[in-house]
DNA sequence: ACTATAAGTTAGCTTTGGCTACAGATCAAT
DNA sequence: ATTGATCTGTAGCCAAAGCTAACTTATAGT
C-alpha cells in the first residue's frame, strides 16, 4: 500500500502531520465526523419542525429522532454551547443565525444526495433511508460533483 | 406519586405502528450502524494487511487506523468475541471464515462505492476519502443500484 | 381558581471507543 | 546467555450519547 514507510518517530507525538492523506487520517476523520453528524441531524430537524409547524418543541425533536427527551436536552444544550441554537422553556428551540446557515447547507446537501441516488437508480425508500447516513460523509468536492452530474443529465 | 400509565403511548387510531419507515427509525438505524462500521473497518484492514504483507500485526492495525494499540486490542477482542477473528500473540491477527466472508463483502462494496463516485465525476482523492465513510451506509438495495448503473454505462 | 397533564430539567447510571501508563513477553544482537 | 528494543496486553481514566427515574414548571380543562 505505502511504498515509502516514512520514518515516523515513535512516542506518539501528535505534532507534525505528513502531507499525504494517510488511511489513518481518513479513518480518524470519519470517526470525528460522528459528533458533527449528530449536530447536523439536530439542526436539520429543528429547521424542519420550524417550517412545518412554526416551532420546534423538545418533545417533538426527541420523538422524531427516536431518543428520550433527556437525551435531546443534552444535545440541545450542546447546540446552545456551540452557538447554533437558543431555547426558551415551553416556547421551543430556535436556531441562531449560524444554526440557520448550517441547517440550510445540510438541507441542500441532503436533497442533492437523495437526488443523486435516485438519478443512478436507487429506489426512493432506500435513497431516503441511506441518505440519512451518507450525507454526513459527503465532502464539498463530492457534493459539487453530484450537483454537476445532476445538472448535466437534467 | 408515580401513576406511570405506560400502556398506550398515545391515543389514536388502533393498529398504529405506521408502515412508513419513520424518520426516528432511520436515525436510530444510522446510529446503530456506528458499531458495525467499526467492525467493518477492522475486518477490511486485516484482510488488506494479510494480502499486502502476509500478516496483520496489532501495531500495524493500530497505526493504519490511527488509534493507539490498546484501543486496537480492545477492538480485536470484540472481533474475537464475535467470531470474526482469532489471534496468536506475536503471530498476528487472523480472520475466521466468517471474518473473511465479511471482509470480502466489505471490500466489494467499497470498490463499488468508489467506482460509482468516480463515475458521477467525483475526483479520485475525494472518492477514496468519502467512500471510507459512505460505504457503511450503503444498503443492499443501493449497492445493487450502483452496480447496475456502473454496468449499464460501461 | 385549582388541579391534572404535559413539557422541560436534573441526577445518576451504562456502554463504548478513545487515551496514557505500566507490565509482561518475544525477538535479535552481541 | 544477556540485554535492549519492540510488540502485546492490562489497568484505569475520560468523554459522549444513550437511558430511567424523579422533580419542577407551564398550560389547559373544568
Amino acid at each position: 500500500m505505502e511504498p515509502s514507510p516514512e520514518e515516523v518517530p515513535e512516542g506518539g507525538s501528535p505534532g507534525q502531520m505528513p502531507a499525504e492523506p494517510t488511511q489513518a487520517e481518513r479513518f480518524g476523520k470519519a470517526r470525528t465526523a460522528q459528533a458533527v453528524a449528530l449536530t447536523e441531524d439536530y439542526v436539520e430537524l429543528i429547521a424542519d419542525l420550524m417550517v412545518a409547524g412554526g416551532e420546534a418543541r423538545l418533545v417533538d425533536i426527541a420523538r422524531r429522532l427516536g431518543v428520550s427527551h433527556p437525551t435531546a436536552v443534552k444535545s440541545i444544550r450542546r447546540l446552545k454551547r456551540e452557538g447554533l441554537a437558543t431555547a426558551r422553556p415551553y416556547r421551543g428551540v430556535f436556531l441562531t443565525q449560524a444554526g440557520q446557515e448550517l441547517a440550510e447547507r445540510v438541507r441542500t446537501r441532503h436533497r442533492v444526495v437523495v437526488e443523486l441516488l435516485r438519478a443512478v437508480g436507487v429506489p426512493a425508500d432506500a435513497a431516503e433511508a441511506d441518505a440519512e447516513g451518507i450525507e454526513h460523509h459527503v465532502s464539498r468536492a463530492t457534493l459539487e460533483a453530484f450537483s454537476r452530474f445532476l445538472t448535466a443529465r437534467r
